[in-house]
DNA sequence: TAGACACATTTATATATATCTATATGTAAT
DNA sequence: ATTACATATAGATATATATAAATGTGTCTA
Protein backbone atom coordinates (compact mmCIF):
# COMPACT_ATOMS: atom_id res chain seq x y z
CA UNK A 1 0.00 0.00 0.00
CA UNK A 2 2.70 2.36 1.10
CA UNK A 3 3.66 2.23 -3.20
CA UNK A 4 0.31 3.29 -3.50
CA UNK A 5 0.23 6.12 -1.47
CA UNK A 6 3.90 7.39 -2.96
CA UNK A 7 1.90 7.67 -6.04
CA UNK A 8 -0.90 9.28 -4.98
CA UNK A 9 1.42 11.87 -3.80
CA UNK A 10 3.08 12.59 -6.30
CA UNK A 11 -0.67 13.09 -8.54
CA UNK A 12 -1.48 15.89 -5.85
CA UNK A 13 0.58 18.61 -7.52
CA UNK A 14 -0.82 20.30 -10.31
CA UNK A 15 2.68 20.59 -12.18
CA UNK A 16 3.28 16.68 -12.19
CA UNK A 17 -0.46 16.71 -13.14
CA UNK A 18 0.90 19.03 -16.13
CA UNK A 19 3.97 17.02 -16.91
CA UNK A 20 2.05 13.83 -16.94
CA UNK A 21 -0.25 15.02 -19.66
CA UNK A 22 2.59 16.79 -21.85
CA UNK A 23 3.98 13.14 -21.38
CA UNK A 24 0.82 11.34 -22.64
CA UNK A 25 1.66 11.71 -26.44
CA UNK A 26 5.49 10.59 -25.97
CA UNK A 27 8.49 10.95 -24.59
CA UNK A 28 10.32 15.03 -23.75
CA UNK A 29 13.21 16.37 -22.53
CA UNK A 30 13.39 17.87 -19.80
CA UNK A 31 14.00 21.20 -21.57
CA UNK A 32 10.72 20.92 -23.18
CA UNK A 33 9.15 20.48 -20.16
CA UNK A 34 10.36 23.18 -18.53
CA UNK A 35 9.06 25.19 -21.79
CA UNK A 36 5.57 24.19 -21.01
CA UNK A 37 5.33 25.10 -16.99
CA UNK A 38 6.34 28.15 -15.60
CA UNK A 39 9.25 27.06 -12.91
CA UNK A 40 12.85 26.62 -13.06
CA UNK A 41 15.00 24.08 -13.89
CA UNK A 42 15.99 22.81 -10.47
CA UNK A 43 12.24 22.98 -9.86
CA UNK A 44 11.69 20.47 -13.41
CA UNK A 45 14.18 17.90 -12.02
CA UNK A 46 12.71 17.41 -8.44
CA UNK A 47 9.35 17.11 -9.88
CA UNK A 48 10.76 14.38 -12.55
CA UNK A 49 12.19 12.51 -9.87
CA UNK A 50 9.26 12.43 -7.56
CA UNK A 51 7.76 11.05 -10.83
CA UNK A 52 10.33 8.80 -11.36
CA UNK A 53 10.69 7.20 -7.61
CA UNK A 54 6.93 7.00 -8.19
CA UNK A 55 7.49 4.71 -10.94
CA UNK A 56 5.13 6.61 -12.86
CA UNK A 57 7.32 8.25 -15.18
CA UNK A 58 10.91 6.44 -16.74
CA UNK A 59 13.70 8.06 -17.81
CA UNK A 60 16.59 7.50 -20.34
CA UNK A 61 19.91 9.67 -21.15
CA UNK A 62 21.00 10.51 -24.73
CA UNK A 63 24.16 12.30 -24.27
CA UNK A 64 23.90 15.41 -22.26
CA UNK A 65 19.70 14.90 -22.29
CA UNK A 66 17.35 13.19 -20.21
CA UNK A 67 14.67 11.55 -22.47
CA UNK A 68 11.45 10.80 -20.10
CA UNK A 69 8.06 9.00 -20.70
CA UNK A 70 5.22 7.84 -19.16
CA UNK A 71 5.04 4.17 -17.51
CA UNK A 72 1.85 3.34 -18.90
CA UNK A 73 1.32 0.15 -17.11
CA UNK A 74 1.20 2.09 -13.63
CA UNK A 75 -1.52 3.80 -14.48
CA UNK A 76 -3.02 1.09 -15.86
CA UNK A 77 -2.18 -0.78 -12.07
CA UNK A 78 -3.55 2.33 -10.70
CA UNK A 79 -6.47 2.61 -11.75
CA UNK A 80 -7.27 -1.24 -11.24
CA UNK A 81 -6.34 -0.60 -7.71
CA UNK A 82 -8.32 2.04 -7.55
CA UNK A 83 -11.74 -0.25 -8.80
CA UNK A 84 -10.36 -2.76 -5.99
CA UNK A 85 -10.10 -0.92 -3.04
CA UNK A 86 -13.63 0.81 -3.54
CA UNK A 87 -15.37 -2.16 -3.82
CA UNK A 88 -16.44 -5.27 -2.63
CA UNK A 89 -13.78 -8.09 -1.57
CA UNK A 90 -13.33 -11.07 -0.29
CA UNK A 91 -10.50 -10.24 2.24
CA UNK A 92 -11.86 -7.09 3.23
CA UNK A 93 -11.07 -4.87 6.48
CA UNK A 94 -14.76 -4.66 6.60
CA UNK A 95 -14.97 -8.10 8.29
CA UNK A 96 -12.90 -7.32 11.34
CA UNK A 97 -14.59 -3.74 11.77
CA UNK A 98 -18.46 -4.17 10.62
CA UNK A 99 -20.62 -4.76 13.88
CA UNK A 100 -23.36 -7.08 14.43
CA UNK A 101 -26.30 -4.77 13.49
CA UNK B 1 -8.36 19.95 -12.66
CA UNK B 2 -8.00 21.42 -8.84
CA UNK B 3 -10.66 18.87 -8.08
CA UNK B 4 -8.59 15.55 -9.02
CA UNK B 5 -5.53 17.47 -7.29
CA UNK B 6 -7.85 17.21 -4.22
CA UNK B 7 -8.79 13.57 -4.28
CA UNK B 8 -5.02 12.27 -5.06
CA UNK B 9 -4.51 14.59 -1.89
CA UNK B 10 -6.97 12.78 -0.19
CA UNK B 11 -5.91 9.67 -1.27
CA UNK B 12 -2.49 10.01 -0.14
CA UNK B 13 -2.78 8.94 3.44
CA UNK B 14 -2.33 5.82 4.69
CA UNK B 15 -4.81 6.07 7.09
CA UNK B 16 -7.76 7.42 4.73
CA UNK B 17 -7.28 4.58 2.48
CA UNK B 18 -7.71 2.12 4.83
CA UNK B 19 -11.23 3.97 5.90
CA UNK B 20 -11.97 3.62 2.25
CA UNK B 21 -11.57 -0.02 2.87
CA UNK B 22 -13.20 -0.07 5.65
CA UNK B 23 -16.58 1.81 3.49
CA UNK B 24 -16.51 -0.43 0.75
CA UNK B 25 -18.37 -3.54 1.35
CA UNK B 26 -20.85 -0.86 3.21
CA UNK B 27 -21.67 2.13 5.31
CA UNK B 28 -20.38 2.65 8.83
CA UNK B 29 -20.31 5.56 11.84
CA UNK B 30 -17.42 7.06 12.31
CA UNK B 31 -17.07 4.93 16.31
CA UNK B 32 -16.32 1.87 13.80
CA UNK B 33 -14.00 3.41 11.45
CA UNK B 34 -12.21 4.76 15.39
CA UNK B 35 -12.33 1.41 16.45
CA UNK B 36 -10.23 0.05 13.31
CA UNK B 37 -7.79 2.54 13.55
CA UNK B 38 -4.75 3.50 16.39
CA UNK B 39 -5.63 6.76 16.15
CA UNK B 40 -8.04 9.32 18.26
CA UNK B 41 -11.32 10.78 17.51
CA UNK B 42 -10.79 14.07 16.44
CA UNK B 43 -8.16 12.77 14.03
CA UNK B 44 -11.03 10.37 12.93
CA UNK B 45 -13.06 13.23 12.53
CA UNK B 46 -10.73 15.45 10.21
CA UNK B 47 -9.94 12.56 8.11
CA UNK B 48 -13.43 11.79 7.24
CA UNK B 49 -14.05 15.88 6.54
CA UNK B 50 -11.19 15.24 3.95
CA UNK B 51 -13.22 12.36 2.17
CA UNK B 52 -15.92 13.99 1.95
CA UNK B 53 -14.77 17.69 0.79
CA UNK B 54 -13.10 15.23 -1.56
CA UNK B 55 -15.91 14.00 -2.76
CA UNK B 56 -15.09 10.22 -2.33
CA UNK B 57 -17.37 10.04 0.88
CA UNK B 58 -21.17 10.97 1.82
CA UNK B 59 -22.44 11.02 4.80
CA UNK B 60 -25.75 11.02 6.40
CA UNK B 61 -27.47 11.78 10.08
CA UNK B 62 -29.07 9.59 12.13
CA UNK B 63 -29.60 10.81 15.62
CA UNK B 64 -26.43 11.63 16.77
CA UNK B 65 -24.37 9.29 14.55
CA UNK B 66 -23.05 9.94 11.39
CA UNK B 67 -22.74 7.03 8.91
CA UNK B 68 -20.23 7.33 6.06
CA UNK B 69 -20.30 5.48 2.93
CA UNK B 70 -18.28 5.60 -0.47
CA UNK B 71 -19.25 7.83 -3.42
CA UNK B 72 -18.73 5.29 -5.59
CA UNK B 73 -19.50 6.91 -8.75
CA UNK B 74 -16.03 9.51 -7.91
CA UNK B 75 -13.82 6.57 -7.86
CA UNK B 76 -15.20 5.44 -11.23
CA UNK B 77 -14.48 9.12 -11.95
CA UNK B 78 -10.99 9.24 -11.19
CA UNK B 79 -10.13 5.78 -12.83
CA UNK B 80 -11.56 7.39 -16.16
CA UNK B 81 -9.25 10.10 -15.56
CA UNK B 82 -6.22 8.45 -14.66
CA UNK B 83 -6.78 6.72 -18.12
CA UNK B 84 -7.47 9.93 -19.68
CA UNK B 85 -4.24 11.67 -18.88
CA UNK B 86 -2.08 8.81 -19.52
CA UNK B 87 -3.49 8.54 -22.98
CA UNK B 88 -3.02 10.09 -26.41
CA UNK B 89 -6.05 12.74 -26.92
CA UNK B 90 -6.29 15.28 -29.35
CA UNK B 91 -6.69 18.33 -27.09
CA UNK B 92 -3.85 17.71 -25.82
CA UNK B 93 -1.04 19.89 -24.50
CA UNK B 94 1.72 18.09 -25.68
CA UNK B 95 0.89 20.27 -29.18
CA UNK B 96 2.27 23.15 -27.45
CA UNK B 97 5.24 21.61 -25.98
CA UNK B 98 6.66 18.86 -28.76
CA UNK B 99 9.70 20.62 -30.74
CA UNK B 100 9.75 19.44 -34.31
CA UNK B 101 11.83 17.01 -34.18
C1' DT C 1 -33.54 19.08 32.91
C1' DA C 2 -29.11 16.42 33.73
C1' DG C 3 -26.07 13.66 32.20
C1' DA C 4 -24.04 10.68 28.86
C1' DC C 5 -22.89 10.04 24.25
C1' DA C 6 -21.28 10.80 19.21
C1' DC C 7 -19.04 13.77 16.66
C1' DA C 8 -17.00 18.47 15.20
C1' DT C 9 -13.97 22.40 15.89
C1' DT C 10 -10.03 24.94 17.74
C1' DT C 11 -5.34 25.35 18.85
C1' DA C 12 -0.72 23.93 18.92
C1' DT C 13 3.13 21.30 17.15
C1' DA C 14 6.01 18.52 14.44
C1' DT C 15 6.92 16.85 9.90
C1' DA C 16 6.59 17.08 4.86
C1' DT C 17 6.66 19.53 0.58
C1' DA C 18 7.20 23.07 -3.26
C1' DT C 19 9.98 26.42 -4.66
C1' DC C 20 14.00 29.19 -5.37
C1' DT C 21 19.22 30.43 -5.56
C1' DA C 22 23.61 28.67 -5.81
C1' DT C 23 26.53 25.08 -6.99
C1' DA C 24 27.95 20.61 -8.92
C1' DT C 25 28.13 16.95 -12.43
C1' DG C 26 28.49 15.10 -16.79
C1' DT C 27 28.55 15.68 -21.96
C1' DA C 28 29.50 17.80 -26.43
C1' DA C 29 31.56 21.00 -29.35
C1' DT C 30 35.35 24.23 -30.39
C1' DA D 1 41.67 21.91 -22.47
C1' DT D 2 38.07 25.16 -22.40
C1' DT D 3 33.65 26.52 -22.96
C1' DA D 4 28.85 25.94 -23.34
C1' DC D 5 25.05 23.18 -22.38
C1' DA D 6 21.58 19.89 -19.97
C1' DT D 7 20.47 18.25 -15.84
C1' DA D 8 21.13 17.09 -10.78
C1' DT D 9 22.00 18.22 -5.97
C1' DA D 10 22.34 21.13 -1.76
C1' DG D 11 20.58 24.53 1.22
C1' DA D 12 17.08 27.74 2.65
C1' DT D 13 12.36 29.21 3.24
C1' DA D 14 7.52 29.33 3.23
C1' DT D 15 3.37 26.72 3.17
C1' DA D 16 0.69 22.49 3.98
C1' DT D 17 -0.56 18.53 6.66
C1' DA D 18 -1.21 14.87 10.39
C1' DT D 19 -1.87 14.46 14.96
C1' DA D 20 -3.45 15.18 19.67
C1' DA D 21 -5.45 17.79 23.79
C1' DA D 22 -9.00 20.69 24.98
C1' DT D 23 -13.36 22.37 24.11
C1' DG D 24 -17.83 22.91 21.70
C1' DT D 25 -22.31 21.20 19.58
C1' DG D 26 -26.11 18.55 19.03
C1' DT D 27 -28.90 14.31 20.49
C1' DC D 28 -30.74 10.76 23.24
C1' DT D 29 -32.20 8.87 27.68
C1' DA D 30 -33.24 8.60 32.54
Amino acid sequence: MEDKIQIFKALSDKNRLLIIDMLSCGELCAYDILEGLKLTQPTISHHMKILEQAGLVKSRKNGKWTIYSLNKSSFIDLSNYINKISNHKEDCICNKVKRDV
